[in-house]
DNA sequence: CTGGACTATGGACTACACTCCGGAGTCAAG
DNA sequence: CTTGACTCCGGAGTGTAGTCCATAGTCCAG
């Protein structure tokens, strides 16, 4: 199939599968002398592959190594659950921030009980002036 | 002072500020025919105010809005309230989807127990190569 | 054999928040 | 009056993940 099909197929735009290859997450599997890629079925896995490792929060770069690791018949399953679990870490930290930045809010918006009251007396506005430092 | 002096006192790079004028957030007190910019104890609390709203998650065109509601005598504490309460509903949404891929992660790492078995057999990369579709 | 749909390429552009650079001008101390 | 630290400006570069474009070539049905 072209690459118009398997954008199609994988709901993947035809730049993006061009951007994909050039950052060498995939390969056409063939090329025609028109400079038309080829691909098939392998393809649209290859594709749905990336785009999962992304939906876990993967960048391209990291599904690169992912991918490298996948092709190389001396890597073990271990190195593999290394990345997952470096990627767990992260994404745990992440929530954690989140986390703190929502109970920082949520403390500004309920100090904030008379929302006609102007602006100079706004205790959000306030809150982010004057702060005093932590330690 | 100069820039470089608040740079020092706010912990924030004097390019970081001058990207801060530009970007509207911040305006010296005076500045000299030489174009050397001049700030005093109200700049240190402007740039901190920035650092602060940043530190909650705020971008720096909403931190721009921020400022704008902050210097309009004619703002209501609500609409400042209304900011913070879109951004806390924005994080909420944030750590939801983290929550999520952690949850998969954690899944996915769970299935490999034999971490010297061959990538071939590896559940995480198996996982993300035939995972079924879900509706 | 022609028209319309598709594809290729290279490069520019987006958003975000900086960061770095070169060349020139300024300031204060010694 | 020189030296060294500081500052100015404009512009380019960084990283991430694409997106869009013009121009040119290709493919196939009718």
């Amino acid at each position: 199939m072209l690459i118009g099909e398997l954008a199609e197929k994988t709901n993947v735009s035809v730049d993006t599968i061009r951007y994909y290859e050039r950052e060498g997450l995939i390969n056409p599997v063939s090329v025609r002398d028109s400079g038309y890629r080829e691909f098939d079925e392998s393809s649209v896995d290859a594709i749905l592959f990336v785009v999962r490792a992304k939906d876990l929060g993967f960048s391209l770069k990291e599904i690169c190594t992912l991918l490298r690791l996948k092709n190389d018949p001396d890597t073990t399953c271990g190195e593999v659950k290394a990345l997952a679990e470096k990627k767990i870490t992260d994404v745990i930290a992440k929530i954690k921030n989140l986390q703190a930045i929502q109970i920082d809010l949520a403390a500004l918006i309920s100090k904030c009980t008379d929302t006609a009251a102007s602006v100079d007396e706004c205790p959000i506005v306030d809150s982010l002036d004057k702060k005093e430092k932590e330690i």
